[in-house]
RNA sequence: GGCCCCGUCGUCUAGUGGCCUAGGACGCAGCCCUCUCAAGGCUGAGAUCGCGGGUUCGAAUCCCGCCGGGGCUACCA
């Protein structure tokens, strides 16, 4: 019988939830999904040092935004520190781990030294086979079997390590607080994690794992999947510090539609091997498979992701896209918002563009210069509108006459009304500009531009 | 330094020995549409497949070396 697949994400709330929290939890749902297995979301906050709360807030508040919910949890490791001390007596007991006084400047000396001799660095193993006579704080290491350790990557194939390359790793913080090579590895047992899907980065910390895992006499994991990283645009990898643009809250906030995102996320770095780009998430839970799965990190673009979003919105229905949008221009009424969708729809790339071709309902704009001839022409144009039906349409076909008469051509007379009304060189098609505003509000703006009465 | 991963248009990628004079998408350029900006349609530029050796009748695809990028090597995760 078939072990039904637990997987987990186990984010530590140092920072914000970024790219690659988003891109790590997209791939374990859509395995979990497709496997109908298990998605657990575990809070790796063993760093006292650097957590904050709130960002544990941040994390779930994203991932709930993303739509990649979890089964189970939040589970805190803070909250599971009896485990880790007792896992950690067991190996003390068998002799697997052992206690180290090294200050922290004895160990930088040590590496300094192997440095020095240009040999790679290894604990000494003084604390082991010198135990110091004095009491005080002290740290718990792993004492490492040596040998070789192998696992199977999802994406690589028979991965081999040589452990005697290792050295003896802490696995208790003098604080008391394990490591992440520590709590990581016994909880993902203890949670009966069939499949550790992460980042990259992971790789060369799965043989630490996998030697405490054998250390505590647990199952291993059936097999690890370390995925693409996530580059910035110079090619480093990103990071919380280096790359605050990268934070998912600030993705709402520009606009993405999650759904887009997770679609421009699935496909940086998996491919389906056909020529599909846009997919819905069933779609994507069933065409997804490690194989078709890149080895080799990604950069993020912008420019593909600003593509993907206005797909994504220009197929949103007109009540959905009316939802999307009342957040980021929330000073205008209900009414209007509606009528200016069908011209905005095929405009935006972002959600928050929105308030550049809106805002001048809200806000007045300064008059233009303008010349007599010019104000001739808007004179022209409050005459053709002002005793019209108050609707694009309508208003459209009023100017379109007014412009024959006026014997100049479109761009002439219409630039100075776009100017007049919103003041800006790019907006919503003339009409639109005319119809969103109240009647009074248009021709008052047009005829205080052209030195008219009102 | 040591260990590990990776290397095809600017970017994301297809490609697993002949179908590749290397395909697609984003972006870019031009044209059409057009009151601006988009959207849409059409056309185009853009990769001697990191470099050098092999193997083979034939290599982006296999082997070796080198170079380049990234990760790990923490009492961070």
């Amino acid at each position: 019988m078939a072990v039904s697949v637990r997987v987990r994400i186990a984010p530590s709330p140092t920072g914000f939830a970024h790219l690659g929290t988003a891109s790590t939890a997209l791939y374990n749902v859509l395995f979990a999904r497709q496997q109908k297995g298990t998605f657990v979301l575990r809070i790796d906050d063993t760093d006292l040092e650097r957590n904050r709360p709130e960002y544990e807030l941040l994390i779930l508040e994203s991932l709930t935004w993303l739509a990649l919910e979890w089964d189970e949890g939040p589970l805190r490791q803070s909250e599971r520190l009896d485990i880790y001390k007792e896992e950690a007596a067991k190996l003390l007991q068998a002799g697997k781990a052992y206690r180290c006084f090294c200050t922290p400047e004895e160990l930088e000396a040590e590496r300094k030294q192997a440095q020095l001799e240009k040999r790679p660095y290894k604990y000494s193993r003084r604390c082991l086979t010198n135990p110091p006579e004095g009491r005080g704080e002290f740290a718990v290491r792993f004492r490492v079997p040596g040998g070789e350790v192998t696992f199977t990557d999802m994406l690589r194939g028979e991965m081999k390590f040589d452990a005697d390359l290792i050295g003896d790793f802490i696995i208790v913080k003098s604080d008391g607080y394990p490591t992440y090579q520590f709590a990581s590895p016994v909880d993902d047992a203890l949670m009966k994690i069939t499949h550790v899907i992460r980042g990259e980065e992971h790789l060369s910390n799965t043989p630490y794992q996998l030697m405490v895992v054998d250390g505590l006499g647990y199952e291993r994991p059936v097999a690890y999947a370390h995925m693409p990283l996530i580059l910035a645009g110079d090619g480093s990898k990103l990071s919380k510090r280096k790359h605050p643009e990268s934070n998912l809250i600030l993705f709402r906030e520009l606009g993405y539609l999650s759904e887009a995102l997770i679609n421009y996320l699935a496909l940086l770095g998996w491919n389906p091997g056909t020529e599909q780009e846009i997919f819905t998430f069933e779609q994507l839970v069933q065409a997804f498979s490690f194989d078709r799965v890149q080895h080799g990190g990604a950069r993020f673009d912008w420019e593909k992701l600003n593509w993907i979003n206005g797909e994504y919105i220009r197929k949103l229905s007109l009540d959905e896209l009316t939802d999307r949008l009342r957040p980021f221009v929330s000073q205008l009424d209900e009414a209007t918002l509606r009528r200016a969708i069908p011209a905005l729809q095929t405009r935006l790339h972002k959600l928050a563009e929105a308030v550049d071709y809106l805002d001048f309902l809200w806000t007045d704009p300064p008059p233009p210069a303008i010349d007599a001839d010019t104000a001739q022409r808007v004179k022209a144009a409050i005459e053709a509108v002002k005793d019209v039906p108050w609707d694009p349409d309508s208003i459209e076909a009023a100017l379109e006459k007014a412009v024959a008469d006026s014997g100049v051509g479109k761009g002439k007379f219409y630039t100075p009304l776009r100017d007049t009304l919103t003041g800006k060189k790019v907006a919503l098609p003339i009409h639109y500009c005319f119809g969103l505003l109240p009647k009074d509000v248009a021709l008052a703006r047009l005829a205080r531009a052209a030195n008219l009465p009102v």
